[in-house]
DNA sequence: TTCTGTGCTAGACTTTGTCTAAACGCAATA
DNA sequence: TATTGCGTTTAGACAAAGTCTAGCACAGAA
């Protein structure tokens, strides 16, 4: 890959930084992604991912994008959001939130936890823990 | 196709009238996918029903088994879960309820809804309705 | 310098699901 | 009876998302 400097509000030091804090080696390949992924919260899937990043002049590879958006989701700095059957998204929006999906446009949008009154969670067997709770609202138009 | 009787505690009157009460055209394909779907409430996703409906003899095409599956869920008489980034499950409970899921062992189960309090759902943006609201708790061991 | 481990890559491959074009089934008409 | 029409089914080609493999690059340790 060739290297070069990304104009963006994100400087490499603080993504760097960011990919330490979780306890992932900071390769070329794996800032580049990552500065595309927290230059602003987003939603976005595997192959928006490479074109972002491959935008300009080829820089990573498809598998490598794949590998690092599953390491990133395990390490918990970008979350996967299950919406639509034909891909997986990524949120780069830690923050806890819903989801409000537009099933006619494919639309996304984040729905403040506050919005949605999640009272008791029911009985979680012996031995599990819960890993997250998703709440998707589907809307259509009428 | 061949037809012959499947052994179930359905009987075919029942599935066709259930069909034409959504109306759909009941069909010798769609009134063995149905007999299948409804034997008891599940979770499956298309392999598994075109394997059940295929077990003894050939009985449905894979295209047939995917279309229907389209058509019933569309006419609201299964739902769609997504859980599993690979697949679509079809849930032919329609009773409302939520889900838990293992994400280790790819288990899903009900949750009764009474189980999960949810409050105040957010503003639905002018002119749009709620299709439905879906919560998945994901559980894995410790 | 050589060895070792981690990461990257092209491209083959797998799997889920869709599409197409032809054939079928059946009822309504001629 | 023959013909037409229409919705349905079908095999198999196809598309797209995602995974896997085998080789290479490179850094640090010995
Ligand atoms: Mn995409
Ligand atoms: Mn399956
Ligand atoms: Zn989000
Ligand atoms: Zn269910």
């Amino acid at each position: 890959m060739k290297q070069e400097q990304r104009n963006t509000g994100l400087d490499r030091e603080t993504v760097v930084r960011k990919l330490r804090e979780h306890g992932i080696t900071p390769t070329q390949q794996r800032v580049e992604i990552a500065t595309v992924l927290f230059e602003r919260p987003q939603h976005v899937c595997a192959d928006q991912v490479l074109a972002q990043v491959n935008a300009v002049e080829s820089l990573v590879s498809k598998a490598t994008v794949y590998n690092t958006l599953g390491l990133f989701a395990k390490k918990g700095l970008i979350r996967e959001v299950l919406v639509d059957p034909a891909r997986l998204f990524y949120d780069s929006n830690m923050i806890p939130h819903h989801h409000m999906y537009h099933t006619d446009s494919g639309m996304l949008e984040d729905v403040a936890p506050g919005q949605v009154q999640l009272g008791a969670l029911p009985e979680v067997p012996e031995g599990m823990v819960i890993e997250g709770v998703d709440v998707v609202i589907r809307v259509r138009r009428i």
